[in-house]
DNA sequence: ACTTATACCGTACGATCGTTCGTTCCGTAT
DNA sequence: ATACGGAACGAACGATCGTACGGTATAAGT
């Protein structure tokens, strides 16, 4: 009655709008802590018109993913695709990471990092979309590592797989534990940490010190 | 009528087989996935005699915790414990922390990971627990890598907490990762990045690659 | 101005959640 | 022989879950 209805051309925002709350609720509360009626709410609206826009939870879940992964991709990949092929490529990531880490863009931690830990052990459309994320990350650092070491940036023998998984581990598993533990300290290790897997000297820049954002 | 009862002096190892049972379902599901319910029937009792044995969920929940930690120490930490403090050591608790991870110790993937991810943007008891255990692990670390570090078995100048900190971020993300994109080299990668972060050589023993026991 | 399409809502559903209650029965101590 | 503590039970609670259905009001098309 008093509420005024949306036009038609604003569904499309209004279906983003909706996908964007829930990448928050759901950074915090993880994939499968989403419930159709504290998200409802949240955007202050019904539950039948959100899971409307669906069909159901599952598919929202999935579309929750994919604009996480968006966030992540332009806030990680979009900076350093400017950067040249190899080494400075993979810095210019590191870089942006771990900004990204310490910026406020996922209220609740890395997205596909709690993703990955909800599913990694339970079958389904769910699972298969985290793991074809990550797979497809880890395929980017890998060829970026596979270029370093064609420039001998990277030392002879060095698995180009094996560093690409090792800065995947070390940014997974120290966000988690810096926010988990409170440790402030933490995003300076774990990027400390990915430089010396790379290879690359100390402490050359301070840009992930940045807190929040 | 026809169940038998179970006798008071049973009490005690029975409510141990329900904290065990738990401790493999909220491996795959989460400690908040857990289920009065479902546990219940997986065990073959009620709702009611289940609960009645801790009281609340959150009270069952911790115990949980507590016995999943009380494996992971078991299967990480005494076996490493013989080992001379400092490298050695670290080098024992590489190795036991691979095994472990292998091993079908936890069928849904190290347990302390997935309730770091579940609670590390939750406040509540659960999270000061679990914030509590990875602090005291990270302070076992450190505490041995401080030792290598007076033995001239770490660079000078590397950071004891720095080298903790990297070896739980390692481990946890690297588990995670493996399962979830079912790399079967996830583990030797992990290890390779461990024994990398403390300096040790390549390949000297091939003790991390069994995949089940 | 009238029809059609479409957001959106309220309501209701069956299922399951965690929890509480009163009762039954066993083992042990008196 | 009998009283008692406690473990387990079934039933039921209010709440919330995801989902389905029917009505209504608005925007767009003619």
């Amino acid at each position: 009655m008093s509420v005024p209805r949306r036009s038609a051309a604003d569904v499309a925002t209004s279906r983003a709008r909706s996908v964007e709350a829930a990448v928050d609720v759901a950074s915090v509360e993880g994939l499968e802590g989403l419930t159709i009626g504290r998200l409802a709410d949240r955007l202050g609206m019904s539950k039948s018109s959100l899971i409307g826009r669906f069909g159901d939870k599952e598919a929202m879940q999935r579309a929750v993913l994919a604009a996480a992964v968006a966030r992540f991709t332009e806030a990680v990949w979009r900076p350093a695709e400017g950067a040249r092929p190899g080494i400075a490529r993979l810095e210019a990531i590191v870089d942006a990471w771990i900004a990204h880490l310490g910026d406020g863009t996922f209220p609740g931690g890395c997205f596909v990092t709690t993703a990955s830990v909800e599913y990694d052990a339970r079958p389904g459309p769910l699972h298969d979309d985290v793991a074809a994320v990550v797979r497809r990350w880890l395929r980017v650092l890998e060829a970026e590592a596979a270029r370093a070491l064609e420039d001998g940036d990277l030392p002879p023998g060095r698995d180009p797989a094996d560093v690409a998984f090792e800065l995947h581990s070390l940014a997974s598993g120290g966000s988690v534990a810096g926010r988990l533990t409170g440790d402030p300290a933490a995003l300076t290790r774990t990027r400390a940490a990915m430089r010396r897997a790379l290879g690359l000297p100390g402490r050359p820049s301070a840009a992930g010190q940045r807190v929040a954002g």
